[in-house]
RNA sequence: GCCAACGUAGCUCAGAGGCAGAGCAGCUGUUUCGUAAACAGCAGGCCGUGGGUUCGAUUCCCACCGUUGGCUCCA
C-alpha cells in the first residue's frame, strides 16, 4: 500500500489502474510483439488499454496476459519518470505509429514525459504508484473492439478492459457490486417477474408488455396523467403516422431522416411512422388564434414515437426503436418562460422523488455554434435558465454549446439504488419549430407575436424509465406500483373458502390481491411469491380461519404477526397512498 | 454500422460428424401440509434462417437474422 504520501482515495486508485494499464500494455507487447499500442488511460471503474494487432485477443490470452502481470507485479519494478524533447521522444516511438500521432498532437510548449517500469517505456504524463508492487488487486474483465478515439471512420483497435483497487477486499467488493448489477438486470428480471418480452419474430427494440409489466407501467403512467394534470396540463392524443408534408415542414425529413422508418405511399401520398411528437402538438395549437390570454399553454401527452437505432445500440428497454414519450410542449410569453421553467422543473423533482430518486445532477447546456434563432433570443432563454436555476439553489453544471441547434436546454441525470447514473429529464427550448410553423398570438398590443416553445421529457420514454425503475428496486416493487400487492395463501384445501372471502374483501377496497390456491404446499407458494417479490403474503390455515384473522408477512421476511383483515387492509391502504 | 462471443424444449443450460439430453416450468394423478422447492408418471425439439462440404451436418465452412459485451473517458 502506498502510505508515505497522503493521497485521496480517488487519486490513490488513478495511479494504480493507470500503472496497471501499462503493466499490461508491457505484457501484451511481449506476448504479442506485433501489436501497436494506442492509449491506455484508468476510468471511473478501472482502466482499459488499446492495442492495435491484427488478430483480436481470445478469452484464454486475457487469463495469460493476467498470469504474466502478476509476475511483472510481484517484481516489484520502479516506475521512473523521463522528460524527452520532441525528436527524442519521436525517434523513440519510431515503432508506434499510434504515439507518433499523439506526440505530434502535443502543443509544443508542453513537455513529452515518459514512465518506464523495467523495460517498458510509455509516452504518458503519469502520474503512478512508486513501482509495480503498489498495485495490490487487479482482475481483467472483457475485451471488445473500440475505435481509435472512438471514430468509426479511423481503424477498430482491441481493447481490454480491467480493474484495480487498493486491496483486495476493495476489488472482491467491486465484483461483487458487478454481480448485483447483473442480478438487478431489467432483461432478466423481465423474464423472471413476467413482465414483458422482445420477440426476433416482431422485431427488435420492440416491446410487447405483459400483464404484469403493463400494469405497472400503467400504475405510472395513470400517477403520471393526475399531476401533470394537477400542474396545468392539457393533455392529447395524437396519431402515430403523418403524411410527409407535415415531416417536410418540421423539417424532420432534412434533420432527421436517418431515424425515420420508410415512407409508407397510400393514394400518392407518403406517410411517416412519427418520430416525434412536437409537430401534432403544434398542429393542435394552430387550431385557433391563441390570445395572449391563452397563454402559457401546456399540450401533454404519452406520446408513442418510432426511431430507426442502429443495430449494435437497441438493448433491452433502455434503447428501443418504439417507445412511449412522457411528452409536452408549453407554449408561452417571453415573461412567462421563467415560471414556466420552474413549474417544470418542480413537477420533475416531485415525479422523480415518487420514485424514490433523490439524487440528481443538472446540467446546462448553451447555444453550440451551429444554431438558429436570434442571438437575444437565445439570451433570454439561456438567462432564464439560469436564473431560475440560480434562484432554486439547485446546484448544475454549464456544458457550453452542448445545446441543441434549436435552443438551449436544461437536462436532469438521477441516480439509483446502486449509485449508477441516468440521463432521464430534458427541457429544451425550440426556436426551430415556432418559426417553420409560423406559430403566433395576439398581444396585449393587438400586435401579432410568436409565442415560446418550450420542449420536455421529465420521465423520458416509459419503456426506459421503467427498464430503469426495475433495476433501481431490483423487481421489488414499492406496494403502489406493485402489479400483485397481496398473495392469499391458504394452507390446505379446506382453507381455500376462507383465503376466497379474504382476497374478495381486499380486492373490493381496490387492492391487487390474488388467492393462491393451487395444490401446492404453503412452503412452496410462499417461495414462488417471494420470487415475484410480492410485497405481502397472507398465511391462513385452522388457526385463522377460527379467529377469522390472517399470519402477514412481507416480502422483506419479515414476520409482521397476526392481524385482522380490516386492520390489514387500513395499513396497506395507507402504504398505497402514501406510495411507499 | 464496426469488433468479439453466443443462438439446442416455455426458462436455465449440458452435449457431440452417425437415434437429441438434464433441471425447472407445463399436463395427469397421489398428497392436505404452518412461513423459501412434497412424490410419481406423461408430454415437450426444423439444435436461429439459408446455402455449402460430407455417404451422413444440430455439430465443420460461408452468408444472413438475432442476442450479449464494447466502440466519450485523449499520452
Amino acid at each position: 500500500m502506498v502510505t508515505e504520501e497522503n493521497f485521496d482515495l480517488t487519486e490513490l486508485r488513478k495511479r494504480i489502474r493507470h500503472s496497471a494499464a501499462h503493466v499490461m500494455a508491457d505484457v501484451v507487447t511481449q506476448m504479442f510483439p506485433e501489436a501497436k499500442l494506442a492509449i491506455g488511460p484508468p476510468t471511473q471503474d478501472g482502466f482499459y488499454y488499446d492495442f492495435m494487432v491484427s488478430k483480436p485477443f481470445s478469452e484464454q490470452d486475457l487469463a495469460k496476459i493476467e498470469k504474466r502481470m502478476k509476475k511483472v507485479i510481484q517484481r516489484n519494478h520502479t516506475f521512473e519518470y523521463q522528460e524527452y524533447d520532441r525528436d527524442e521522444a519521436l525517434k523513440l516511438n519510431s515503432d508506434e505509429p499510434l504515439k507518433l500521432e499523439i506526440i505530434n498532437e502535443i502543443p509544443s510548449n508542453e513537455k513529452i514525459t515518459t514512465y518506464k517500469h523495467g523495460t517498458f517505456e510509455d509516452l504518458c504524463a503519469g502520474p503512478h504508484v512508486k513501482s509495480t508492487g503498489e498495485i495490490p488487486a487487479f482482475k481483467l474483465l472483457n475485451v471488445a473492439g473500440a475505435y481509435w478515439r472512438g471514430d468509426e471512420t479511423q481503424p477498430m483497435l482491441q481493447r481490454i478492459y480491467g480493474t484495480a483497487f487498493e486491496s483486495r477486499d476493495a476489488l472482491e467488493e467491486h465484483l461483487v457490486r458487478l454481480e448485483e448489477a447483473r442480478r438487478r438486470d431489467h432483461r432478466i428480471l423481465g423474464k423472471e417477474l413476467d413482465l414483458f418480452s422482445i420477440h426476433q419474430e416482431t422485431g427488435p427494440g420492440l416491446i410487447i408488455w405483459h400483464p404484469k409489466g403493463a400494469k405497472i407501467r400503467g400504475l405510472v403512467e395513470e400517477f403520471w396523467k393526475n399531476e401533470h394534470e394537477n400542474a396545468g396540463y392539457e393533455l392529447v392524443y395524437t396519431p402515430h403516422i403523418g403524411k410527409s408534408t407535415l415531416w417536410e415542414t418540421s423539417g424532420h425529413l432534412e434533420f432527421y431522416a436517418e431515424n425515420m422508418y420508410a415512407a409508407m405511399n397510400m393514394d400518392g401520398q407518403d406517410y411517416y411512422l412519427k418520430p416525434m411528437n412536437c409537430p401534432f402538438h403544434i398542429t393542435y395549437y394552430k387550431t385557433s388564434l391563441r390570445s395572449y390570454r391563452d397563454l402559457p399553454m401546456r399540450i401533454g401527452e404519452l406520446g408513442t414515437v418510432y426511431r430507426y437505432e442502429r443495430g449494435g445500440v437497441v438493448q433491452g428497454l433502455l434503447r428501443v426503436r418504439g417507445l412511449t414519450q412522457d411528452d409536452a410542449h408549453i407554449f408561452c410569453r417571453p415573461d412567462q418562460v421563467e415560471s414556466e421553467i420552474n413549474g417544470v422543473l418542480d413537477l420533475t423533482f416531485h415525479l422523480l422523488s415518487s420514485f424514490g430518486f433523490k439524487e440528481y445532477e443538472i446540467m446546462l447546456a448553451t447555444k453550440p455554434e451551429k444554431s438558429v434563432g436570434s442571438d437575444d433570443k437565445w439570451q433570454l432563454a439561456t438567462d432564464s435558465l439560469r436564473r431560475t436555476l440560480d434562484s432554486r439553489n439547485t446546484e448544475y453544471s454549464v456544458d457550453e454549446g452542448g445545446g441543441a441547434f434549436y435552443g438551449p436546454k436544461i437536462d436532469v441525470h438521477i441516480k439509483d439504488a446502486l449509485g449508477r447514473k441516468w440521463q432521464i429529464t430534458t427541457v429544451q427550448f425550440d426556436f426551430n419549430l415556432p418559426d417553420r410553423f409560423g406559430l403566433t398570438y395576439v398581444g396585449e398590443d393587438s400586435a401579432v407575436h410568436q409565442p415560446y416553445m418550450i420542449h420536455r421529457a421529465l420521465l423520458g420514454a416509459m419503456e426506459r424509465f421503467m427498464g430503469i425503475l426495475i433495476e433501481h428496486y431490483g423487481g421489488a416493487f414499492p406496494t403502489w406500483i406493485a402489479p400483485v400487492q397481496v398473495k392469499v395463501i391458504p394452507i390446505a384445501e379446506r382453507h381455500n373458502s376462507y383465503g376466497q372471502q379474504v382476497t374478495s374483501l381486499l380486492v373490493n377496497s381496490g387492492i391487487r390481491a390474488d388467492l393462491d390456491d393451487r395444490n401446492e404446499r404453503m412452503n412452496f407458494k410462499i417461495r414462488d411469491s417471494q420470487i415475484q417479490k410480492v410485497p405481502y403474503m397472507l398465511v391462513v390455515g385452522d388457526k385463522e380461519v377460527e379467529t377469522s384473522t390472517l399470519a402477514v408477512r412481507s416480502r422483506s421476511a419479515e414476520d409482521i404477526g397476526v392481524l385482522t383483515t380490516e386492520e390489514f387492509k387500513s395499513r396497506v391502504l395507507a402504504e398505497i397512498n402514501s406510495r411507499i
